[in-house]
DNA sequence: CCTTACCGTAAGTCATTGCTTACGCTTGGC
DNA sequence: GCCAAGCGTAAGCAATGACTTACGGTAAGG
């Protein structure tokens, strides 16, 4: 699957990891994301763009800021996606894997 | 935790995820691994040293030959990491994770 | 309007990476 | 002892990536 690459990708670098954990425990404006990391505001604004690309965050202008969150679909592609990986690495896995976690919801989009 | 950088580093690229899902599904040879990719022997040597320094794949010699296949504890270590990832990213999931696998960890900041 | 806050993009730089070919070290068979 | 098979590593190279500063564009406020 190619969106796998972008993810896992994007995830790869710690810093962008690092801003996909804080958009996690709440949504964020780019500036005040910003405020809390040592690189530069465009650094993270790049950041973002292939977190969005990655399908890992989604945004929604407020005005002049633009608040980022985390996006859940494109987390829970991720998780099906990783799920069958360990299922085939892992035979041992599969059955826990297959009954572990519900139903992915569709709301939010 | 700094195990994931590399773990995440060594899947985001798509020939040396092709090799550990090829391991995946049985222990291989240096060779025989290579026989089944566009790149050079060498390029796989290189990928694997990367997966094993990840903690992906572990390697066993046999003779003149080095056989490969995925580590399980590496493996589980990741996905632990992941897991936690998502509960604190997606609430939602939070419960289901913790209920999904044999021994969660519970404290964790 | 005019200014200011907020943000994305462009351009350039430096380090990292994924690849190649070339080489060197073991191991096992003859 | 020799030779060949099997791998890992070194060296070099083109491409990508993560940053920086500089600039442009839009929305709110006086």
């Amino acid at each position: 699957m190619p969106e796998a690459d972008s993810q896992l990708a994007a995830l790869a670098d710690p810093t962008r990891r690092a801003i996909f954990e804080r958009l996690g425990r709440r949504p964020m404006s780019v500036g005040e994301l910003a405020a809390g990391f040592t690189v530069s505001r465009p650094a993270v604004s790049q950041h973002l763009k292939a977190l969005k690309a990655a399908r890992l965050v989604e945004h929604q202008k407020s005005g002049t800021q633009n608040i980022y969150r985390v996006d859940p679909e494109g987390i829970a592609a991720l998780r099906r996606y990783l799920d069958n990986l360990w299922s085939r690495a892992l035979p041992d896995l599969k059955a826990a894997a297959e009954s572990s976690y519900p139903r992915p919801r569709k709301d939010r989009k």
